[in-house]
DNA sequence: CCCCAGGTTGGGAACGTTCCCACATCGATC
DNA sequence: GATCGATGTGGGAACGTTCCCAACCTGGGG
């Protein structure tokens, strides 16, 4: 029978013959004690297998060394499962150089981001990481409001006030429209995410800013909005080729609609690249997988993750400012263009 | 300035003219308190917009309401992904439903993976759910010696104790196997998952039953070794290829693997499925964008994930019994068979 | 008119830590 | 030899809950 109860504080005070807070200073590292007592401390805790509770010490230094990450559910239900799974592990590993835990939230609906609201208020974690916010989104107001420290993936708008990471997706776009146009592309369609996020936004002045550099007008008439998803992806490549049946190029403002566009290309016959070339964005596992290879904005999703960590931590573990950050990205080229 | 601290139990029990014991009663919803108490508390809590603190209350009551998700980062990076993310969503909507949060682990190495013992045993979890463990894991049996409820995704062996929720990996095996002699196929190979672990044997022993059953002869030199990862996949097709080059089927036990099988075909110019027939395993998203698309057995995942956190809930909060589980999978017929 | 059961109520103690402060010890300084 | 600062040390209080138990009502029954 272990039927002992798991040893406290005090218990290992007892066997070591000090005080409890010898016994605290110890364990938290402090150097206000003698090498004898130190010695004896850690013999007893070696002895009686002590491990300090941690909500106990929650509740007197109101810290629980734990963030949480919030995945809006519908958004990962699209298949954007490569960035999240590359997210994910970005911050999971940034949080375990400094003993944080991960709580991850995955959100399916307004109402249980309601609830996450009061969840996070009940004090469970330090800090929030957001990711994909839309514009009008309320909850990184909120957050705000109570004092938790937050750091957002993407932005809302350009005038982000709370701590945000960024992949250039202005710059990574018009990279991408550049090199269409180098390849001698002059009617260049684009796909775009979702106008009510900077994401998506950003990817599409990407892509006038690359036609105005280069003097290339445009016609309105190449732009046709996505949602990130495949499906739609699909859907916009084929309203596209109804009203401009003579582009050559395609710009998917994310590889699942790249991928989407593809098969509505191969559908109609139209052989890519030769007749249309096609460039998405993200560099998921998905491009190297498509037919042909995907060329694709590669955006260092894992380091986005672990750059949020980061930011967090250093906000709740030594009061650090609150920062703006935009990580660079790179062209891929492949078969596709 | 809202400088003021945010209201405790005492708080409201001031504002509402009660005692602390008859807030905390309201609060947890118990019926011992008359309806005009309850109104007043309830009042108090929205004008002062108390929130309980959960650690607080997680000391004296000595449950944290968060249970832990163990997933080994190794096999994450293997590109499993989608299976990954399906467990997740499961997991996470199953707890949802019983207010439990979601701590989630990644375990790099070996040194986070004894790291992690310690952590939970620092009683910031109820419980843990285990994935992909390997024969002769050490972490369960820690665990289970910490009193520590434990459900793991598949099992260790045949006699596994614990609780844990499995595939039907040896009838989904079969069943692939039994639609390829179906099909006439009769040199039919196999590249299997790691060995070590029983999804790996238990998919092998299928393929094996399945040639039994139908008095099919097997030959040992059509069984080659994978890890479940697609490169794996690709260097197995090949050296099959070598040693049988009259195969005309392959079961693979994992779908990325019979995309690396895929290529590597595709690679030596055979033809699927006219020459070689290729079926694989999960039946991930993967598996519809391959070309050909890809014939595969369906684990449900997302059920596998929610069946893992019921049990769990169950047991730690109602004291459940130990339960084991197997999950029915299908045959999904594509064009690659 | 007293007693008792049943329904309410609230204060004390406990959960396991950390932090504050007071105290003890001990050379070194005056 | 008293005083002092530096260095260790430990007990009390506090963190915000829940749980136990005693006390308080209110009627109804004897």
């Amino acid at each position: 029978m272990t039927g002992n109860r798991r040893p406290t504080i005090k218990t290992v005070a007892a066997r070591a013959g000090v005080g409890r807070t010898t016994v605290s200073r110890v364990v938290n590292g402090s150097d206000l004690v003698s090498a004898d007592a130190r010695a004896r401390v850690l013999a007893a805790i070696k002895e009686l297998n002590y491990v300090p509770n941690s909500v106990a010490r929650g509740l007197v230094t109101n810290r629980t060394n734990a963030v949480a990450l919030v995945i809006p559910e519908s958004e990962s239900r699209l298949g954007s499962e490569p960035f999240f799974a590359a997210l994910i592990r970005g911050v999971s590993g940034a949080l375990a150089e400094s003993g944080t835990q991960l709580q991850l939230m995955l959100v399916r609906d307004q109402a249980e981001r309601d609830q996450l609201t009061e969840s996070v208020a009940t004090r469970r974690v330090d800090g929030v990481l957001l990711v994909s916010v839309h514009a009008e989104d309320r909850l990184p107001g909120i957050l705000e409001e109570m004092g938790l420290p937050t750091v957002l993936a993407g932005r809302r708008d350009a005038g982000e006030q709370l701590s945000y990471v960024n992949s250039d997706n202005a710059g990574g776009a018009a990279e991408a429209v550049r090199h269409l146009l180098h390849r001698g592309r002059r009617r260049i369609a684009t796909i775009t995410g979702p106008q009510d996020m900077d994401v998506g936004r950003a990817r599409l002045a990407g892509w006038h800013a690359a036609h105005k550099e280069a003097g290339v007008p445009v016609d309105e008439a190449l732009i046709e909005a996505g949602d990130f998803s495949e499906d739609s992806g699909g859907r916009a490549m084929r309203l596209l080729l109804e009203r401009m049946p003579d582009l050559d190029a395609v710009f998917a403002a994310s590889d699942l609609m790249a991928v989407g566009a593809l098969a509505e290309l191969r559908r109609q016959k139209r052989r890519v690249p030769d007749d249309v070339a096609v460039v998405g964005f993200e560099d998921s596992v998905l491009a190297r997988h498509t037919n042909p290879p995907l060329t694709t904005v590669r955006q260092p999703v894992e380091e986005l993750g672990r750059t949020m960590a980061r930011i967090l931590t250093d906000i709740t573990l030594n009061d650090g400012p609150r920062r703006q950050i935009t990580l660079p990205t790179e062209l891929v080229v492949r078969e596709s263009s």
